[in-house]
DNA sequence: CAACATACCAACCGGTTGGTATGTAACTGT
DNA sequence: ACAGTTACATACCAACCGGTTGGTATGTTG
């Protein structure tokens, strides 16, 4: 009922202004990317733009839910899901994560992440939306973090509040990396809370090409 | 020498606006803090702030420096020193970070952190003062990481590699924190580090009030 | 006391900002 | 066929942006 049915054009221009906010906005922040920035990056004039949006506020929201819809997508479609055991899944997610945390830092970073840090005070629209993301996208880890707890005997560890640990992790890698322009901080400190994990499970360390040993960074 | 011996004003402007900085990049970030903001908040004229900056962006680095001055002074006069065991005051300073993580979030969240999330790709001479600012906190805590290793027999982690990982884990923290608006989630998140810490050199847990087992949080 | 430097200030500048008002071509329901 | 709606484009605006100007009041130095 939203969407129109017959649509001669390739993109539409919503479509076009979302992903061109992604790209921007992880590059320069929100309050760094103009209105005339993502029109320009999208191919379209302001016309489209407030068409769509009622605000850049708005396109904020909008951007912050697509960028749910579309990470839900790739994540909910990924490999790691297929391990037997739980465990392994949250290692397998892990590695999954670890192995995004690859090319310029503006393609592998965080949108909801980098919004949020510039945006929490000025726009609880945008904190919303932000944080929806995140901890929804935590959710999704905690029912295998909770069985792989139990199964190992571990009391005493809120399965929800390790889910979000890991969000915290790879979005301080994030902030790490920015401030090196290197990647490779962000794949260490996956590596260290894979390590937490495996330690906490009383499991060995899965071992794998990056290692904790730090011969990759500084 | 650098610093004029008479200065019958109490505060100069130069002091006033860096103080000023460090409040609204805080609470709005950078791009989000004009000029203006920060002459109206520390009570000065855009005269002044151009006669002490060539620019924003140099206020920016000078924001970041001011920055790596009055937190390094705050941790090298802390209490988190003072334990015999090296493996002590680790935990002991994550308990000082811990304690710190509380209040509205613009008064605990790292200025560094935010400002090179946002400017990394726009400002080469802000992200190097930001990189140096969080890598040289760091490297203050790699001789009590380094020793506290070795005399349990912790074998291949780099102290370097493991420091960093806490600075990412507390910048991580912040991120959630503000996604929402609650420090809870942040102090859980050190606590995981303390937990792992612990792990790792096979110490029991330390305990104290704040609980892993999150009934803080969520 | 002359010569100069420092520490500011008020007013202003061109460009950019988010946002609006209006126009119009294409599509849709009847 | 035609009225109405959708999907944009063009042109524009007031406010604000970072930065500059020309000036003054207060030192400091020889």
């Amino acid at each position: 009922m939203s969407r129109p049915i017959s649509l001669n054009h390739s993109t539409s221009a919503k479509a076009k202004l979302l992903n061109a906010a992604v790209r921007l906005v992880r590059e320069k922040g929100f309050n760094g990317t103009s209105v005339d920035d993502l029109c320009t990056a999208a191919g379209v004039t302001k016309g489209a733009f407030f068409h769509y949006f009622p605000s850049k506020d708005a396109l904020g929201v909008a951007a912050a839910n697509h960028w749910s819809e579309t990470t839900s997508a790739l994540f909910s479609q990924a490999a790691y899901h297929s391990p037997a055991d739980p465990l392994d899944r949250v290692f397998a997610y892990l590695d999954f994560r670890a192995d995004l945390i690859a090319g310029d830092i503006p393609e592998f970073t965080c949108l909801v992440g980098t919004m949020v840090q510039e945006m929490h005070e000025t726009s609880p629209a945008i904190r919303a939306a932000c944080e929806a993301s995140i901890s929804g996208h935590a959710e999704t880890l905690v029912a295998d973090i909770a069985t792989a707890l139990t199964t190992h005997g571990v009391t005493g560890i809120d399965p929800h509040a390790l889910a979000l640990h890991t969000q915290a992790v790879l979005q301080g890698g994030f902030i790490l990396a920015k401030a090196k322009g290197d990647p490779a901080v962000a794949r260490q400190s996956v590596a260290h809370l894979k390590h937490y994990i495996a330690l906490l499970c009383g499991v060995p360390v899965p071992e794998r090409k990056e290692l904790i040993d730090g011969n990759d960074n500084r």
